[in-house]
DNA sequence: TTATTTATGGAATATTTATTTCAAAAATAA
DNA sequence: TTATTTTTGAAATAAATATTCCATAAATAA
């Protein structure tokens, strides 16, 4: 029979860390070796198959199910789970983090703060995966716009007034475009070749903003898209968009990173516009 | 037979996500989906199983399987490879961050940076400053609305967008006050004793939503305020009122912490009006 | 409309992967 | 030393997972 059998083994890697450190030395010769190779190697136990981990540690299969039953898990599928688990959130904060943060902190959070911690990972996530250079590119274009005409519907909306509202503080001339009665492709027509369209747009892509995009690269209308993913409808390889992802809370998203986004497009074509105006004096 | 044989699929992920943008359009509806679900989740498609994730996805583990042939892959198998070899280098726990740390300290900031910082410090004061109580009784105070008129101009007019927008998927009733061109007083008329007023106002505290809550206190109709600061003059002591105060940069206040209340005060009070509702049946 | 192609889901199948078993090798105790 | 326990590897088995195939549905073209 095996010898200990762990009632409650460590559910998190975190944990699991301590707990071969404590019982290493009673480990059976190979059972170090895999505690070694883990410790140093978490990515390899987390992706591999048993197979592949048991030939880099130069164990058998064996051995490693039997690693994991010590430690008090029931087999080593069971134990490469925890070691998955805590690659989930290094990279990025996926979902996944709210869920764990969900189970750890027994309960007591408070309704806000489910929302917050979305909020302050989305934040998070922009500040390391947006593009500096097409943000800049972007603020360009707008800046050198006669005219921003601005588009989004739904849930994009919130965003398109900010950017209105920002835009005008800032002397840059811009108009929305969602209110208007009018067909896309008379709102199409309004732009003229030295105007700019700003479009946010989110999943589910609303067909009008898509079909405003659609129109304006056709008539070579400069666009510039702000959205949460680059396979919207709305981004182009060849055109400026932006692209900002919002951590979801049991199925709703927010905009806060969004309008942080959104608020920095705005100062920074503010600051570009009153450098061309300088120029021109 | 398959459409598109590709004869090199990406090997890596950084060019697999290009190579979706350009084919998004043309791929088949539910291909669409699963293009969209990986780039949104690369670390479940890097870490479950093919059956966890079509059903994530919504769709059959066939079209997964598909999915990865359309692009050129042998298998589902081997896109997955793909996927998990970027998660493996990713997650460098300690050496990996300092440097990172190291390098963002004497490069200088990028222009986003600041933004996100200040978005950041909002959002954690807003989570240790917010009276849940407050919110908890805002909630329940919008949800027993018979319909909730929402006021605001200017920087708060994005926040009336989306409160408005939220609350309507939410199912509960609620129109905006702020387009309609009556007068205040006429505004103010509209408001039952069953209404609620949500004003949202930031300074400077415009002369139009101020007067609008004025009317309503003196109506005894119930107002639920949304402000910068207690001292607003839209908060009153007997009334609901949430505050939030924005982080500001070089004098732009953004709306990250904002809209991250405003979500959750919508959310709660779709939850307790789903409540109120059940309990009619 | 009808014919034809393309897309999709479900079930059967093949493959991979983990687990168990058992005999033999080490290690330990008497 | 021998007896006993523990550890280990190899092969057999069980479980899971991915892939293929086919009938049908949906979309498209004629």
């Amino acid at each position: 029979m095996t010898k200990v059998i762990q009632v409650k083994p460590p559910r998190v890697f975190s944990e699991l860390k301590p707990w071969l450190q404590d019982h290493y030395q009673d480990l059976p010769k190979r059972l170090q070796s895999v505690a070694v190779f883990a410790m140093h190697n978490p990515d390899v136990i987390a992706l591999n198959t048993i197979a592949s981990i048991s030939d880099q540690v130069g164990v058998t299969p064996s051995t490693m199910v039997r690693f994991a039953k010590s430690i008090g898990y029931q087999g080593f599928s069971d134990m490469q789970i925890v070691f998955q688990e805590s690659m989930r959130h290094v990279p990025q904060p996926y979902s996944e983090r709210l869920n764990s943060m969900q189970r750890s902190a027994d309960r007591e959070q408070t309704v806000l703060s489910h929302f917050t911690q979305a909020a302050a990972a989305s934040i998070s996530r922009l500040e390391q995966n947006v593009d500096e250079s097409a943000l800049l590119k972007a603020s360009k274009q707008l800046a050198q716009a006669r005219m921003v005409y601005i588009a989004g519907q739904g849930r994009a909306e919130p965003v398109v007034a900010y950017l209105h509202y920002t835009l005008v503080k800032l002397g840059v001339q811009s108009v929305v475009l969602s209110g208007m009665p009018h067909s896309m492709a008379d709102k199409a027509r309004m732009l003229k070749t030295d105007d700019v369209l700003l479009a946010i747009s989110f999943s589910p892509y609303t067909a009008n903003t898509r079909e405003l995009v659609d129109i304006c690269l056709l008539n070579n209308t400069k666009v510039v898209a702000l959205t949460d993913s680059t396979l919207s409808p709305i981004a182009r390889a060849d055109d400026f968009h932006l692209e900002v992802l919002e951590e979801e809370v049991s199925g709703f998203r927010g905009l806060s990173a969004t309008m942080c986004l959104a608020l920095c497009l705005a100062v920074e074509t503010g600051r570009v516009r009153a450098e061309l105006d300088k120029d021109v004096k």
